[in-house]
This record gives structure tokens, sequence and C-alpha cells, in this order.
DNA sequence: ACGTCTTTTTACGTTAAAGTCAACCGAGAG
DNA sequence: CTCTCGGTTGACTTTAACGTAAAAAGACGT
């Protein structure tokens, strides 16, 4: 088992990301890299929960929802009441992605209709210019 | 067609948001109420905006990136060289959208996992105390 | 050994997205 | 008319997530 090592560089290379956003995700306590004197060398386990964290900007989490929710993973709860409340958080997360998920599909179909408007006036403009109607903001109901 | 209104706490309470909020979101130009005097009031049509803003936020987008998706929506650039920019957009934030959607796939599914180990835990003990495993973070390769 | 480059630490600055607070206005109830 | 209730404006404050700058200590190629 040879452990391979990454400089700070190599991560904030990899991942399109700063030394200053490094370091301040361990001032945060979201990574904790080893020293070689005072050098940082991230593990490969490091680079993994680097990734989890990104995922979970990109998804719009906080760092510290983030902290949390790596916090579950690696975690073994040994009392009941410990697991219960780990479980209810899992649910609530669970039900916050799904919301997220239907909202890219809405978000992507009212993409798609946009797009065909403008495939058309592109059509028309390649013949005769002519003045287009603009797509209506729809409101359905609630 | 009857023009119904909503104040501004209406809105406030159906959304869960403050007034603060709703009137910073004016402030940013992305909503415009009439007035009757000084009091806002909000059109069905501001309503519908309102939800595509929170919506947007939900999904992590910034006020900026959410001011110009719904710019795509209502606007019907005249110009073939503007027809274009405003594909590419769509393009842009579509391949977004969908980076978006396969996160949340993977969380998901590592939630499973957590939740697996979870109950598997809860079981455990539910018959004799022990020690039980903590799962561990698996690396996959880049 | 030397100069250059990277890294570290510390400290202060910045930006977006509001929250908080204070003071004021206008409409309706009593 | 006075009181109260919403709503409005403006100023100030806050928080998260970094950016920027300065100074010093290693690390590296020649």
């Amino acid at each position: 088992m040879q452990q391979r090592f990454y400089t700070i560089t190599q991560l904030t290379q990899e991942f399109a990301i700063t030394t200053r956003t490094l370091r301040f995700y361990e001032a945060q306590g979201l990574l904790s890299p080893q020293r070689r004197g005072r050098q940082r060398l991230y593990s490969p386990a490091d680079r993994t929960r680097l990734k989890l964290i990104l995922r979970g900007k990109r998804l719009g989490f906080s760092l510290a929802e983030i902290s949390e929710m790596i916090g579950m993973y690696g975690k073994a709860p040994g009392e009941a009441g410990q697991l219960r409340l780990l479980m209810e958080k899992i649910t609530a997360r669970r039900t916050e992605l799904l919301e997220k998920y239907r909202d890219i599909e809405l978000t992507l179909k009212e993409l798609d209709e946009v797009e065909a408007g403008a495939r058309s006036r592109m059509a028309e403009i390649g013949g005769v210019f002519e003045d287009s109607a603009a797509p209506v903001l729809r409101e359905e109901e609630a």
C-alpha cells in the first residue's frame, strides 16, 4: 500500500481552486492534511474529501452543511439515539436533494422551450426580416 | 382578465422569506411590482418571477446569474448575433445543470449507503451490545 | 553558496445577500 | 382625532467564503 501524496499546488491545479481556498477549508476543519515539516501533504483520502466538498458547493450547500454531511461518513455513532439522529438527518438531506432534482428538471424543461423559440426566430431571420413575438412568462397555478 | 394582486406580507408568508428580501430583490432589479401610492402590489407574474428566483437560489445560483437566466425568458433579441449568444448561454446552463444532476445522483447513492450501515448497526444494538465497524470512505480513481 | 521559487503564517480587505434598527407615512377603527 | 397596523425608506451590521498583501522559511537548480 504505497501512500502517494499530493502537494497543495497539485490539488489547486487539478480542481481549479487556490491555495487560499485549501488552507481555508483546513482552518474550517474540513481537511487536515499531514505535515512534512511545515509543508502540507494531502493523502488520497484528503483528495476524496475535497471532491466531496466541491460537489457540495456545486449543489449550493454551505461549508457548514457540507461539514455535517461529510461527518455522516466515517463516524459510527455507538448510541441508539445518535443513530436515530443520523437517520433523520439523512432523510432531511434526501428530501432536500430530491427537491433540487425536480428544480433542475423544471429548469431544463424551460430552457428547452426558450431554445425552441430562439431556433424558430433564427429560421425566420434566415429568410426575411420580420418581427417575432416574444415568448411569454407562463403562470401556472400554485 | 381579473388582475389579482399580492401584498408584500402575503408573499413573505407564502414563501417563508422576509420583506427585506423582497425589497432587496427589487433593488437588484429582479422584481418591479406596481405601486399604489407607496405600497407595492405584486402581480401573479411577479409572483412567478419570485418562484423562479427562489428556485435558482435553491440550486446555488447567485442573484446575478438568476437575473441573467430570467432575462432569457421574456426577451426576444431581434438580431442574429444576439440569438446565437442566447443559444450559447442556454447550452452552458444546460451543461451546468446536468452536472448538478449527476452530483445529486451520486450524493443520493452515498446517502443510501450510509443509511444502510446505520440500519445494520441499529439492528445490532437492538440485539446485544457490540462494537461495530465504521463505514470507510472509498477512494475511487479519478 | 546563491538566487529563485514555493510554501507558510498572519492580518486585513472584499463581496453577496441579506438582517437589524429607527423613523416615518397613510388608512381605517373607535 | 388619536391609536394602531402595515408598509416604506435608509443606514448600519453581519456572515460566509474567500482575495490580497507582507514577511519569513524551506526547497531546488546551477
